[in-house]
DNA sequence: GTGGTCTAGACCACT
DNA sequence: GTGGTCTAGACCACT
């Protein structure tokens, strides 16, 4: 799987990263099971620090999409993902809120927005379905 | 209309302000044309900093919300609104992406997302409709 | 002579309002000797404030292009307008310079930089040849 | 690269700062890619508030001069300088029209005034020849 | 060590 | 009375 950095980006790296990785097990270019670079191997790749690394890879175990085992490293979650469950969906509407509102503010109709939204959806899926080793 | 800062947020003051005005300008609380409070008064009404507020308020200036007249203090934008252009969407899709990555690495169904995102639409309008007293 | 005052512009009113009264000046519109509307009367007309349009007044006299009589008020310099000398060449050097930077920085050509000053120079110019009562 | 700020000017700080940066980048003092100095090192050098230099490397930063990179600091642009395009020229205009106006009230010359237009333009190129040491 | 954010407090220009 | 500018000083996130 490919990552791109960008250093300029106002986005965090260990941001950019976390959710790299997020639409990888998304796509299901990352397999459950599969483990992930060492945080020295990524680091050194990506030409990033290695505290880097490291926060996102702890995100990403708090948010429960991978495991990190001390001896074969960090490893994405085998059995079972971490579920939609409310909280996520109240987060998922507290960040979509502040977008919605600026999208009516500026005129979007309803079905434009939802076009957009069903994109981001489904570009993950296309994705899926082509399947990257 | 009531603004609520969340002191303990990690989303900075200035752009909780800037979305919950966006929000009211968005539901139409707030209508073209009228005055929004000082960034003295809005300061010390929320118990925050004035530069915060200012903060916010260049914000909406410069994406076209408001107008900051010198002396009179801003005002909601009233000849047309910025329009949602090609900039404005590439930014929704960029935000849209990782949230969209998360929900569907968490298994959500494409509907339950669509859902989530017309509903976060739909109450901006459910409020404009309702109008305020 | 048409005024037109910008009241978001981020330019001070008086300076709009100076601006403008010196173009007219500068194509002939505004006649040597001929006067001013009184300070109250202008105010009235543009809706601003009386001490708005004093400054404006107060600035074109101090400069040479108007004079101000106790009775007759404000009155286009008849004999002589002030001369472009060293210090309002080093001036507009001054003002220059900064916009030749962008220019520059901007990549636009030494021919196009001078074709747009040539443009602003002439407009005044054509207008003068015009000439409106 | 030698700044000087006026304090008595009534140009603020940070456009005294922006304009000479910006002068910087046009001459080829500051190379494409070159780091500028950080807020802190650069207000205590020249003895103002930290607060003021970031204000100037925003403005920078939003017309596309320079990139901040949040822990390595601000660089010149390194791929491809702000374009001078229509919104660059109708600025331009907006700012050349009073400066003409007053050289045509005071009686200068077209001749008089495209040289001096010439020279602001020039004079950044011939530095921009010279080479700095 | 870097910029980002926030506070507190001041003076000024404009109206 | 309004926003604009500036200072001084602080803590934080990121690397």
């Amino acid at each position: 799987m490919i990552i791109r950095i960008d250093l300029e980006s106002d986005t965090p790296i260990y941001n950019q990263l976390t959710n790299q990785i997020m639409e990888g097990i998304a796509t299901g270019e990352l397999k459950p099971g599969q483990a992930l670079p060492s945080v020295r191997a990524l680091a050194s790749d990506l030409g990033i620090n290695l505290h880097t690394v490291n926060k996102a890879y702890s995100i990403l175990k708090d948010s429960g999409f991978v495991q990190i085992h001390r001896q074969k490293g960090a490893v994405v979650q085998a059995g079972g993902m971490p579920p939609a469950d409310l909280a996520f969906e109240e987060r998922l509407e507290r960040e979509l809120r502040p977008m919605a509102a600026e999208a009516v503010g500026r005129g979007m109709t309803e079905e434009r927005w939802l076009a957009l939204c069903r994109q981001a959806f489904e570009q993950l899926h296309a994705r899926r379905e082509g399947g990257t080793i």
